[in-house]
DNA sequence: TGTACATCAGTGAACGCGCGTTCACTGATGTAC
DNA sequence: TGTACATCAGTGAACGCGCGTTCACTGATGTAC
């Protein structure tokens, strides 16, 4: 796959290139692979540059500091998830987008715990970033629409409780499974939260 | 403070001791205040010691490594955790224990940041620890009691969906708080998300 | 089409740092007789 | 009440480590003419 990267700039050659071609978007990867493989905490940017095969002052052409990338990573974080937002919402029934929703959220977080942790973790991440906030909000619009059919662009300012209240609820839930309250082993414990998600919704009145 | 601590043990003398006395206490107290001025994050152990003027290798003697103090310091979060839900619900009217306990886990989150934080960090924390897993294990009873009776000692094994859903929203809900959501500034953002609180509660059926 | 040159995207050695933990040690305490 | 001695709770120097970032550099690219 660095092949295929590669070969859009520099053509289909063997030996060792000088120039990547694909440098940030394989750090991106290599940062990812590495806080999934050993959580947001293990994350460290030389390790990284080592992985993606380069000296450990690259990444400062692409990103400033170990903050700037980190930053970026969150970022496209929260495009996945919020891409993951809408494509259940679109496959949802007309009463069953907040269920589609929650079911989304819990299966992202679930499925990549270290990429979730990170999308929250304001000591790491830039949250003023402007793509990074962008994004988020994104997310936010998309939850909105479901629960409160886009309250926020309306007559109300600022946040509806029941979109406070729906967003709340699957958060916590999603954490307090990260946390293990519904088991310790990764496997199960997914199996369990998708099974007992539905149960806790119908605790949400909208 | 700590002349009242050491004269437990040694009387009020003045000029420096080598046995402390109750180190145990001081450095658990210096990690607490660390954490709370730079975040989790921001924990040293070195720096713990040296706020409790100590040397770097005293905290061995009572904790092991940095991984045993950061365990005692959020078992001793979560007894203080439980500790104020149980105030609050012994305080509350018959109908509103709900309400008056997502208020006491909210003031607790936001006035602690860092301290509620720790609770649930099990990268730094040894969650197999028997006192922590017991702290935290009394503080889920204490909510299950207000939600669904106490349903967990009862017939019905595992957790119930229902306070599975009250927890998960009041988490979820400190959670965005802490993330920022309801406002940057902390003062600012704890008013908020008192206010809002209720509101959003309202969409909890239970 | 060829060439000069600015810019871009890397290298790799080096910096200084704070960290957790180990080590041999020693001062204080408390207990057995 | 006095003394010997084991145990406890500290010291402080030293270890090796991996880190983020800086630095002078250089190879590759692409653009202007």
């Amino acid at each position: 796959m660095s092949d295929n990267l590669n070969s859009v700039k520099t053509g289909p050659r063997d030996r060792r290139q000088y120039h990547h071609g694909a440098l940030r978007d394989a750090l991106l990867q290599a940062a990812e692979s590495l806080i999934l493989e050993r959580g947001v905490d293990g994350f460290s940017l030389r390790e990284t540059a080592r992985r993606a095969g380069v000296s450990p002052a690259a990444p400062a052409h692409h990103f400033g500091d170990s903050r700037g990338l980190l930053t970026a990573l969150a970022t496209r974080a929260f495009v996945q998830f919020g891409d993951a937002l809408e494509a259940a919402d679109a496959a949802a029934a007309k009463d069953g987008r907040i269920r589609a929703q929650g079911l989304a959220y819990v299966r992202f977080a679930l499925a990549a715990p270290a990429k979730f942790d990170l999308m929250w973790r304001y000591s790491l991440v830039d949250r003023e970033d402007e793509e990074y906030a962008r994004a988020c909000e994104r997310s936010y619009a998309i939850i909105d629409g479901a629960v409160a059919g886009g309250s926020a662009s309306a007559e109300t300012p600022g946040k509806a409780p029941a979109t406070i209240a729906a967003w709340s609820m699957v958060h916590g839930f999603v954490r307090l499974a990260l946390d293990g309250v519904f088991g310790d082993e990764p496997d199960s414990a997914v199996r369990a939260a998708e099974q007992l998600l539905p149960a806790v919704l119908d605790h949400l009145k909208v």
